[in-house]
DNA sequence: CGAATCTCAGCGCAACTGAGATCG
DNA sequence: CCGATCTCAGTTACGCTGAGATTC
């Protein structure tokens, strides 16, 4: 451990010769904080063979009213490329967690379908993130409501909705 | 695009099931923004044939006195895995923006020394992102010192200073 | 001797491009 | 015929584990 700030200390320095101190202080700590939450989380669904992409795959089926979806919508809802789709339901599949199965009507589309086995698992593994504060426990409720809305001009100026 | 916020409406569902909405929201967009910023930064970084953590080692090497730090106190600064360094320094290097030297003194280490071309490639890349808001623009000055306070006490708590 | 420093091999995961097959 | 949907092959990249060589 350093007995420093690092992101404060790089802030400083980079005000000597630059400006935008405010906003390269905020993309840092955004990128160290992406990147502490995102490996506390998978630690915490390792245990089940899950990774935070495959578990928000997982939980976003379960939302569903008919437990299943296209491959295609799943990757528009989650925000992955479409060829990420394919390798994230096979894991899912060959863990028993979700099944394929043929589209109704669009002959095209493949449905993944949450088994029960899958929702069996979202539960305990939400409980162990929800145990866990979801990796941001030294927040309390105010602070990330306030980091929630600071972010959204962020995604909405990128186009997200 | 959708015609909705894509994490309000998980939020919304997850409040129907399960407690902790602040939490999952506030992570969610964190996930979401750290993607958009990084993909952007890349994006302008490109054409430099940089990555954000080649830029970001390419600065703190141009921050130093000597111009120049051993590889593990690199790993520090930069949070990232030890082993993550050798890759990082090696492309950097093969593009002629840093050359490996020997320590002065502790012969197990490796000093990497910023050149100069390496100085001048800091200073355009850096002017392309300041340009571009550091991928930030959608924010004012007070919202982005307000992001790096709130996320401070993540930081703190994973032990970062 | 233990500890620190760097490198390397190997694994897993992820993103993307380009292509192909199927179907609306 | 065009476009949508999914799959596959191949590339690139990154992060980590485990091991080894060297040196303090």
């Amino acid at each position: 451990m350093l007995d420093f700030d690092p992101i404060d200390e790089a802030a400083r320095q980079w005000g000597l010769r630059w400006t935008g101190v405010p906003e390269m202080h905020a993309v840092t700590s955004l990128m160290r904080v992406h990147q502490l939450v995102l490996s506390r989380l998978d630690a915490l669904l390792r245990p089940h063979d899950l990774t935070f992409a495959r578990y928000e795959a997982l939980v976003l089926l379960s939302f569903t009213s008919a437990g299943s979806l296209p491959l295609g919508k799943m990757g528009e809802r989650l925000q992955v490329h479409p060829t990420s789709v394919t390798p994230i339901v096979d894991r899912l599949e060959s863990a028993g967690l979700v099944r394929r199965r043929p589209h109704p009507v669009d002959r095209r589309a493949v449905l993944a379908e949450i088994t029960p086995a899958g929702r069996e698992l979202v539960e305990v593994a939400t409980a162990d993130l929800l145990a866990a504060g979801f990796g941001v426990a030294a927040l309390e409720e105010p602070d990330l409501r306030q980091v929630s809305e600071l972010l959204r001009p962020v995604r909405e100026a990128a186009g997200d909705f």
